[in-house]
DNA sequence: AAACTACCCCTTGCATAGCAAAGTACTGAG
DNA sequence: CTCAGTACTTTGCTATGCAAGGGGTAGTTT
């Protein structure tokens, strides 16, 4: 793989797990509907990644999930955030402006 | 570790080689200087991780680097871009800024 | 000159985490 | 009851940040 392209996947992993808890804030998700919105905002992820990803936020207890039944296949596990990851997320917020305000001083 | 923390860290390491090569886009730096600059700007670095990531961007003819005199011990080794490392700053800026606007695309 | 201090560059070993690929399991259709 | 589609999980590999340690050079002190 193109080393530069290799930069830009490591900018996209750094936020993976901030792009997710962002997305289920207000619509909770399954998997499936994650990857598609990754997708389509070009932060693409495979689920060898989502799946232990959402694994480790649940073991952290920053979402939880609960079973749903589908209309076309096996139930799924639709997550949301638990309170400990809306905390979690303001603070990734924070994070993610004082970032951006960093990397715009650099070169100045 | 605080596993926010480390979500925090993963945010930060992602923009490490575009930040170090953004610092050194227009003043030419050596390694001590690079690490002063990122600690200012809350993107801390260690000699360990820089280093080593120095001799990847070198490898990869995105910079090169010049001895220099030093008046206060031994010599050092000042950074630049070369031009190949100019274009792919150019190029990680536009994935900066896309990446930008997908993070706050995404809970709207 | 020898010892000391400050500075600078580099390497080793470990832990983490994304990813490709393969595996398991449930559902409804034919 | 097999097949296709969907969903969730695991395994093995690799890359990379980091703590820790090593070693070398220059100037200063004794």
């Amino acid at each position: 793989m193109d080393y530069l392209e290799n930069i830009q996947a490591q900018m996209r992993k750094g936020i993976l797990e901030f792009a997710i808890l962002a997305l289920i804030e207000e619509t909770e998700m399954y998997a499936s509907d994650i990857l598609k919105k990754l997708r389509a905002t070009e932060l693409i992820v495979v689920e060898g990644t989502l799946y232990p990803l959402l694994s480790r936020l649940k073991r952290q207890e920053l979402v939880e999930y609960v079973w749903k039944e589908s209309k076309s296949g096996p139930p799924r596990k639709y997550y949301k955030l638990t309170s400990k990851g809306r905390e979690a997320l303001e603070s990734l917020k924070d994070t993610w402006k004082s970032l951006y305000t960093s990397i715009n001083s650099l070169n100045t």
